[in-house]
DNA sequence: CTGAAAGCGCTTACAG
DNA sequence: CTGAAAGCGCTTACAG
């Protein structure tokens, strides 16, 4: 374990630095490096353990080896399984990841991205707040590879891997229709980013097409921050009088959950009293009784599709052509909608 | 955005590099450098957005501010939630973490944590296999500041913040006696590791205080890669002909979803049919009709502990006492177990 | 008060 | 086939 660098190697076993750096990087073969001296080195360096220190490598290549990863927030089980799934596939290509959560603050991404430059990542795969318009455009400018995810900057010209909100809430709300519901609520977030605001349209988009006057009153925003507050009364509004609605949308799991806890304390019976569906689920979704219908996004293609086009990106593809993915969601079937 | 160096700054102000490193490293005043220098420097880099490259930085001195992360898999809520806190208590110390997930694969995590080592991480936190003593071994002897959580190595003197598995599910198993049950099963994995083998005792112990005799086959070893396919047998055993347990306790969060799911198909009511309770737990327990009984793990004091311990030990505390956290477990009743 | 220089551990033209 | 040397961008004794 003693640590051992490479001039140890050298002079142990009388050649250059460049020999010995030259054959590890297997490039032995190119510079027409003996055999046996590669053999020698290769032999020494296994025995001894030895492993480039990737600081000095990546000081001198003027690469780390590293992909730097923003999100929201590490403990959100959306965010975590996209980040086990840029971490796989990352590996395969033998980048490391670094990730660090913004919960959602502007300015804690925005240092966020700064503090990534500086620890010389290669690229960066961002789930942004969306109001970071300077820093991305900078970083588009300075050819500085990265993709966003989950949210992109309907402004800018970048990669991105996002998924399609409207196409997702259109389609549950068709559903809801179809199953006879005419007074069909919506409990969103106050919509500053813009997948937020796509699942709206979606479901607005879903009643114009069937001739179901939109109605104001059964359309909420909840503040991200006090949501669980604002739900109670939400909740009772809705289901209540004046409005009596026969279904709920709930524009994310988090949501879900909260207004569902509600639902419980009034005792609000889903899906008799009122159905109920979720943009994104929870893993214990299908054990709740009853089961929750949900849209569910494809974590893994997005994961594994910015880590492609991030690396495709990296290796200076010239074609400056941006990589958009708008993945289509998977709507997800159980009780809770009455079905 | 251009990038730009020290060197840059330097010639810019006609100063020498070792002054504008001083000034940047807040060592201006303990060298004497005029106020006046120091401003000019200070204002120039800001202007120009001046952050010190970190290979470059990390290289001279030794050390990266940064922190390895070593767990099973960061897409476990349970992992996720730990990253979450370690990364908020690193970010207060200006530490970064970079994290890798071993999949309970032994070869895996030992190539992680020399793969960490390479990249000159200060320090590990590592939820280990339990199956890597020889590395272990050599980080300790090699002096290399770690500690483990979650997982400890009984044999091996080391920091380690853990829970309290024995007692956790001995009081939980204590609560069930408590409500009458008598024939209560145990569900758990095979017990490659301590913290499994730990929930095991806890469950003998509390029917030993208890008077009540051991019965082999109420306990349930499952194979952690197939427990959903043995699940259906195992629970169709303990419920059904010859045992009729009256309780289970299920020894982690996904054979509860796991175990669950099968009591559903077999139309066994919870709890009249069979109590159940949870060692650990996923958002949605108290949603699952009925509520799931759990133990739950502190999470926050595990990461918490985890970078404290470990920025003691980095900085070179030569106390060279090893430090070690059993935290413990918290019941939480729900309907789940009939109370 | 400030600077020249060595060094961290690599990589890589360049030269022979 | 192999090596001396410069360079990556910092930090830090040492000297004055």
């Amino acid at each position: 374990m003693k640590k051992i660098v490479l001039k140890d190697i050298a002079k142990s076993l009388q050649v250059s630095k460049t020999t010995v750096s030259l054959v590890l990087n297997n490039k032995g073969d190119v510079h027409k490096i003996s055999k046996d001296t590669q053999k020698r080195i290769l032999d020494f360096a296994r025995k001894h353990n030895y492993k480039a220190n990737h600081l000095a490598r990546g000081l001198s290549r003027g690469q780390s080896e590293t992909i730097g990863l923003i999100i929201p927030n590490i403990a959100d089980v959306f965010y975590s399984k996209i980040a086990s799934c840029i971490e796989k596939k990352a590996k395969e290509y033998n980048y490391t990841v670094v990730f660090s959560s913004s919960n959602e603050n502007t300015k804690t991404e925005k240092e966020l991205i700064l503090s990534m430059m500086n620890r010389q990542v290669d690229g960066l795969i961002i789930a942004s707040t969306q109001q970071n318009e300077t820093e991305i455009q900078q970083l588009k400018n300075a050819k500085f590879p990265f993709v966003l995810i989950d949210r992109h900057y309907p402004d800018i010209d970048t990669n991105y891997v996002i998924v399609d909100n409207h196409d997702g809430v259109k389609n549950v709300t068709q559903h809801l229709i179809n199953l006879g519901k005419e007074k069909i609520g919506f409990i969103s977030i106050e919509p500053k980013l813009d997948a937020i605001k796509q699942r709206l349209y979606g479901y607005q988009d879903a009643l114009l097409v069937n001739d179901i006057p939109e109605n104001k009153e059964y359309i909420k925003e909840l503040n991200n921050n006090n949501y669980q507050q604002q739900m109670k009364g939400v909740i009772r509004e809705l289901v209540g009088a004046p409005n009596y609605v026969d279904a709920i949308v709930f524009s994310t799991h988090y949501l879900t959950v909260s207004g569902l806890r509600e639902l419980r304390l009034i005792n609000c019976k889903v899906p008799d009293d009122v159905a109920i569906v979720s943009f994104d689920e929870l893993s214990a979704f299908d054990l709740i009784d009853p089961a929750i219908t949900a849209i569910i996004q494809p974590v893994n293609k997005i994961g594994n599709y910015a880590v492609e086009i991030l690396l495709d990106e990296m290796e200076g593809s010239k074609t400056s052509k941006e990589s958009r993915k708008i993945l289509k969601t998977e709507l997800v079937v159980r009780k809770s909608c009455g079905s």
